[in-house]
DNA sequence: AGCATATTTGATAACGTTAACATACTGTGC
DNA sequence: GCACAGTATGTTAACGTTATCAAATATGCT
């Protein structure tokens, strides 16, 4: 009826008011029911529901850390870590605590901008997600003395904990996997050069496989497009017939390049693998249902914001975090299917 | 060298002390750099980078609403979603807007905690991409006095903006579309029935196609696996070979479920589309890629969230948001390829 | 110089909550 | 009826920032 003027915030002392109590006794019965009596909670209780009053958690938080948890991964396109935040999220709310996302920074100064940004949310913990830093972004992080978990790595200078894999190793087991397998002509397909220092790990991973085998090492396609999706794997089987057509196993950076390479061959009616062994990386779900099926690694995403999450919330609650447990490899798996088997 | 005894906090006054100035100026000097004296700037500016002051985003906002944009999601394992926030991501980063996510909620009970932390903090506005919410959601929602945009959906009670497509409309297009090209004995595939509003929706526009063309729509398969992968595309091939062996034309529900059909017919030797046509929906990156490349709907699910991003700054700045231009519909595609040409 | 008007700075009071301490009640045992 | 816990409530002062108004300083114009 009345026009709405300012429409003025509900505040606990409104809550107070109503249920006719002091405003510490609300902000008890909200935070810890026990300590009041049963019959001041159930006023209060029906003041709140009348009122649907909501705390100001940011007012609750002032000088404190915030139930926010802060997410850093340089884009949500990739899958892998999609399945990983997603973990974190689902695992993270039990204990209240929000995400709070950071996403697409490409610059060094976007860089910095936005974990100033992230960190004027106070957040109580951050999970930097396949993030490199500069050294700037690095004195930032750990002069704000927040928990700090690196995920999806197992960076050399760690700023907290560590929840991860090495690339380099995921690189060289799959080179040396299909090596085993009888392969000796083998391509690999790399992403653009800077863009992505786990894909140069995995390189070298591969290099240090072949050079190992004494196997020749030049063949390589260099896919010079940031986003590598399945019209990557497309342009790595043209590159390859023009410049390496003796080639007889591709090894692709993900599972989606190696899809877009298998249909490409299909297209152009070439047999894999008995042409062309294919291989993946990243255990995506439609590897397995691939025809025929795609040999892949297996890494468990969800696993690593699981366990990013446990080691994150351990060391919110200690003081002292056990600096013994902080470096968690999580391992992989070379799965071989079809598109390997000689 | 000093232990670490309490770590103080530093706040806008230890960066006034350093600078010699009153508290209002380093304030003023970091959100109206402008209204301060270039030399005064300098002092200041000096002792932030000095402090490696962070201002306390909470605090500046008390009272206010923080610049937080609160997204609310089934989950983060549907491709087409996290395009959206992927995108509405980017586009609310221009406006110095982060995003507080929530996702995994499945009880009315959850949803209703989520709902009160998410608008604990205050948010600037709430994006509910794909979320049915329970009526005292709404109410809550729409008491909170917060923007509010609806996206993948055009509901028949809005809360706020909506930026969406016709479920029913994309069901009905698909299979008309797919009579038109000769099909006759056509077999949907749907999800779990009450888990997927819009599932229902789109099977709704079937049968409406189905019936405006004297066509027996009695074929029907459905899923009974809450997350519908390829596995659960596979499982709709045998189920039906097994019940409706005559079919000639499999409409899916998305792009994967279609996919996974696509390769178990492959397996048992059914060529698509001569045996079987098979469509998708959702315009999922690998569609094109397939061999038979996959009829599909085309979603544009970045626009989906830029369209939102932009409806809810509008919102946001405008006291009175222009009420004609809040319902906004994106429309869709229908993509045919080779699945299913006669 | 003298006055009016900008420009720049500062003091104080919010904003909504909780921590820490203070007070008021309740019942218990003598 | 009185001291003595123990429980339940209330008071006050932070927390870190910005709005608002007031004061000081600089600038322009005759």
């Amino acid at each position: 009826m009345n026009p709405p003027k300012k429409a003025k915030n509900i505040t606990i002392k409104d809550v107070a008011d109503l249920a006719g109590v002091s405003l510490m006794t609300v902000s008890r019965t909200i935070r810890k029911p026990d300590s009041v009596s049963k019959k001041t909670r159930e006023l209060v209780d029906k003041a709140i529901t009348k009122l649907n009053y909501i705390p100001d958690l940011g007012a609750g938080s002032l000088g404190r850390r915030s139930n926010t948890i802060a997410v850093i991964l340089p884009s949500l396109s990739f899958e892998g870590h999609v399945r990983t935040v997603n973990a974190l999220s689902a695992e993270l709310r039990g204990e209240g605590l929000h995400l709070l996302v950071g996403d697409n920074f490409y610059s060094p100064a976007e860089e910095m901008e936005l974990l100033r940004m992230l960190l004027g949310h106070r957040p109580a913990g951050i999970v930097m997600v396949n993030s490199t830093h500069s050294d700037s972004g690095r004195e930032l992080l750990l002069r704000s003395g927040v928990p700090v978990i690196e995920a999806w790595d197992l960076p050399s200078r760690p700023l907290g904990g560590v929840v991860g894999f090495s690339h380099n190793n995921v690189g060289f087991a799959m080179t040396e996997h299909i090596i085993n397998c009888g392969y000796k002509k083998i391509t690999f397909v790399r992403g653009p050069e800077d863009s992505d220092p786990r894909g140069k790990e995995r390189y070298r991973g591969h290099l240090r496989a072949m050079t190992a085998n004494n196997l020749d090492s030049s063949r390589l396609i260099t896919i010079d497009k940031d986003w590598l999706g399945l019209t990557a794997g497309k342009q790595a089987v043209e590159t390859l017939l023009k410049d390496h057509p003796d080639t007889d196993a591709l090894v692709c950076l993900t599972d989606r390049v190696a899809m877009g390479a298998m249909m490409e061959c299909k297209r152009r009616d070439l047999n894999v693998p008995s042409d062309l062994a294919i291989t993946g990386h990243g255990g995506f779900d439609f590897a397995e249902h691939l025809v025929p099926a795609l040999t892949t690694t297996r890494i468990d995403a969800a696993n690593i914001g699981v366990q990013s999450a446990r080691l994150l919330i351990e060391k919110i609650n200690s003081q002292q975090p056990n600096a013994a447990e902080q470096y968690l490899d999580v391992g992989f798996e070379i799965v071989p299917r079809e598109s390997t088997v000689g």
